[in-house]
DNA sequence: CATATTAGTGATGATAGTACATTGTTACCT
DNA sequence: AGGTAACAATGTACTATCATCACTAATATG
């Protein structure tokens, strides 16, 4: 019952409603989170080898191969050659999918405009501030972690 | 840029930290999303038939069959006959997982006073009124898609 | 030329989910 | 009663995803 018991519990239902949100949103499509990660990436780092996706997503790249594999076949990325490397294979968003995401992007910039609105305006101000501090706790918190335990 | 799109850019954060959080207390252990989903819902309405954990969980009656075979090869659940209807199975927590969900209760809250201390104390009530009018929110526009599109 | 790198293949395994059929049990209805 | 329908759990069978390792083919690099 105390505060601090209810703050996590809200944060957590939030984030589980977030997922399940997101889950519905792919539903009916061949989208999965694994392949979503990789989309997500792309977006953020923009065309990419096969070999960098692997890195940055901490994953084999035999998986890559086949997440980019199901993404291909969807229509949601091509695969194009290297310019100078003719062993690589650049991993780009179609046209579709970039219009995807920057819808995705647009439903959550509105979603949160939403949720927002439902916080009294005088409270708006701090919270962001607030949830601004915990993100930024966490990241601390999980960084010290994966030091404290290095990938072998 | 605007504060909207970081409000819910944070909180998606914050539930991708919490998430892998998670998955990397029970990495090592036999416990997944789904099965630990199983154990919470004893831990919330206490011992279930396998027909009520397949009802709350919204899947098939069959799946939780093979969770809770998991659950019992790990040792985290016990099946014990129904009193009055022999069709029926009772599933129970064991105590080592009552124990290990309580732990995890204890870190929880551990963490929630921790991340809420990283706040500024003049913003703390107003954090905490804010993401409980999200959460409130959200829970209601789950709520109206779920009528939306009732399941067949 | 020798070695490391990039991608792809094949094989394998664990998980999560489904549908359908079966068995035993309960509940209801005549 | 007795018959029938509904129900709980499970066996079988199947699909899909995600992940791994071991290996091959091409290409770069020093």
């Amino acid at each position: 019952m105390t505060p601090e018991i209810t703050v996590l519990d809200r944060l957590l239902e939030v984030s589980e409603l977030f997922q399940k949100d997101v889950a519905r949103a792919f539903d009916g499509t061949p989208l999965t989170t694994a392949r979503v990660r990789v989309l997500w990436d792309l977006v953020a780092a923009g065309p990419s080898t096969q070999h960098a996706l692997a890195e940055r997503l901490e994953v084999s790249a035999r998986n890559i191969t086949g997440l980019v594999d199901a993404l291909e076949a969807g229509g949601y990325v091509t695969r194009t050659p290297h310019p100078t490397d003719r062993r690589a294979i650049i991993v780009s968003l179609a046209a579709s999918a970039r219009q995807m995401m920057q819808q995705m992007q647009a439903d959550h910039a509105a979603l949160s405009a939403d949720l927002l609105g439902a916080v009294a305006p005088a409270d708006r101000d701090a919270l962001v501030r607030g949830i601004e501090a915990i993100a930024g706790r966490l990241r601390e918190l999980v960084a010290a972690e994966g030091e404290a335990s290095p990938r072998p």
